[in-house]
DNA sequence: GCTCGGAATGTGAACGTACACACGAGCAAT
DNA sequence: ATTGCTCGTGTGTACGTTCACATTCCGAGC
């Protein structure tokens, strides 16, 4: 015979058995000032003792505040968003909020506006999106948010700026002027997929740099940042040729690239070179090892949240943007 | 001027607007079958007008239903962990609940506690453990959760089962005898951290094939999941060569290893034989293309859902394992 | 016309907590 | 002794919702 559904014990629960009013438990955990530490501590064990919880539904109704911080991000499971999710929730934890995350099922608006909206419900305090599609930039402006928010992905949403990135732009420069140092002046781009902020981004940085170079712009191929799309646009590329360097926007398509390279016969770097973005963990162990640009996802979502909690708290915080850093390994070279 | 902290709207000033009672609307919130249609558009029309959310807090203080499930995954991003997460939270929204999601610091013992415990005072309703560690299930005994959860392991935590897990054991095992059908007898493991689950029984599962093939019992190398591990592994274990194959208990294990291999001068799979597990979507453009354990990780999540769901509502089901499955690439070949 | 009964709607709790305020005790200054 | 202040604690109320119960409405059947 196991108890009826025992309902879970609540503050006064906990007072009566301290000999308290309830208020003076609601003190206790409230670490309010005044209260005798004799008194403190028979609380704290009784509280203990029959395990109570605080409920947070309870706490959240009274004081309109959930200490919920609510994150969007993108169905892919990609190195970067997960690693800064991971950091954000940690960061988050440590100031005593909680988060929820959402993904947004397609890049398609509705399904944007239905993930906003699931987030939106859970009253959250304030918002970290790191879904980097362009859409979802017009769908917060147009649900007109009113929470702080942060944007992984700096990207222009109108008025206040709302950023906490690395300069993907730069980022793209640096790979491209590198592929120019060495000599390099047929570079190709396999860039993201269109509707991704940090794609164009990209694209708009490696355009910078071959026209400051003075050198032949030329189109870059749209892909989906899978090692797949690197591997099927790479033969199609190679039975041209006419080229001597690729910069892929991800390392994974990097990968993908460099995977048509040896079964197209060609060297890597010897016959073309190849520079990625993000340097995943394992950049480093490619054959080659990968040349890429190394962005910290961890602390864009450490810095996001700190961001947030000051913003929160009235204070008025500088956004900013993080300098991303060149990796030379192998997969580079001077031209032949 | 901006207007004074305006309060969001609720029940009563919805019924107000609509001229109806406040238990009308909350009616139509939870579409009960008897209000009439007219009753019910009209208030509908008011909820949309005024952009009004239902709370909740406050729906979740009087249901005593937080409708939230909660996510106690590792710190480290993972393709895996992240994959089945991401199929989590789209099963769970699909059926109408969130998630909240948990990173463990470490795998110490009080880290996996202050996790477990802060996911316990959001009044989740049902548990989801993706951290792969050992103790992460001793906590879980010892703090008596007593919502539905379900690991994402399979490991007896005693009593009934509370897995839903692809079989590593038969993976593991699977990759072992590939290794032995294609003539191999001196294969070596590289393994996982030994506090986790899924390293102990890619473990065991290579040590049935091996002894169950009579063959040479080698003592497995202990990892950390990492390429980087793999590498210098791999460069220390190419000094003496007295093995023809390894096994490593994932892809990016075995990606270093081949690294090592390469750098050491050694053909993959001439020289030497490589099986990863895991596959990853980059698995297939490793050099050379990476044979491998495939395990279906949002299937998991997808099933982990399903059943706390229908636990939920009373009904018993079957936990169970998904078959993992051998997927044959070209880092593997008969020895010379 | 009256009663009956289901459909539609309304009223009074209750959930567990924090905030505003009140109150008594103790102590210092007057 | 009185006043005034601080410290420690207790009392009432509100937060926004749902549940149990109460009430009204309206048409069918006699």
């Amino acid at each position: 015979m196991e108890p009826e559904k025992v309902r879970a014990p609540n503050i006064r629960d906990v007072a009566k058995l301290a000999g308290v009013s309830y208020q003076t438990v609601s003190r206790v955990l409230n670490e309010h000032p005044s209260i005798r530490d004799s008194t403190k501590q028979r609380v704290l064990d009784v509280i203990r003792e029959i395990g109570y919880r605080p409920n947070q539904a309870a706490r959240a109704l009274v004081t309109s505040r959930s200490r919920t911080i609510g994150v969007l991000t993108s169905q892919n499971a990609h190195y970067g968003p997960t690693t800064s999710v991971t950091a954000i929730e940690h960061a988050a934890r440590e100031a005593g909020y909680r988060i929820t995350v959402t993904s947004v099922a397609s890049s398609e608006y509705p399904s944007i506006k239905a993930a906003l909206d699931h987030l939106l419900t859970q009253s959250i305090e304030a918002l970290v999106v790191i879904a980097p599609q362009v859409r979802v930039l017009e769908a917060i402006r147009e649900l007109q948010i009113d929470v702080p928010y942060v944007t992984l992905q700096n990207a222009d949403v109108g008025g206040a700026d709302h950023s906490m990135s690395v300069d993907q732009v730069a980022g793209a420069r640096l790979a491209t002027q590198h592929l120019i140092d060495l000599g390099h002046t047929e570079i190709m781009h396999i860039s993201g997929p269109q509707d991704w902020i940090e794609a164009e981004a990209r694209m708009q940085g490696y355009l910078d740099a071959i026209n400051a170079a003075d050198l032949r712009t030329r189109a870059p191929i749209l892909g989906d940042w899978s090692a797949h799309f690197g591997y099927y646009a790479g033969l199609e590329l190679l039975r041209l040729r006419d080229f001597t360097a690729v910069f892929a926007s991800n390392d994974q398509m990097a990968l993908g690239f460099m995977h048509a390279c040896w079964d197209s016969g060609l060297d890597v770097p010897g016959d073309v070179s190849v520079v990625g973005f993000d340097d995943i963990p394992e950049a480093a162990h490619f054959f080659p090892p990968l040349t890429t640009i190394r962005q910290n996802f961890g602390e864009i979502g450490r810095r996001a949240v700190s961001l947030l909690l000051a913003e929160l708290q009235g204070a008025d915080v500088d956004h900013g943007q993080i300098k991303p850093e060149l990796v030379v390994r192998r997969s580079t070279a001077a031209p032949r």
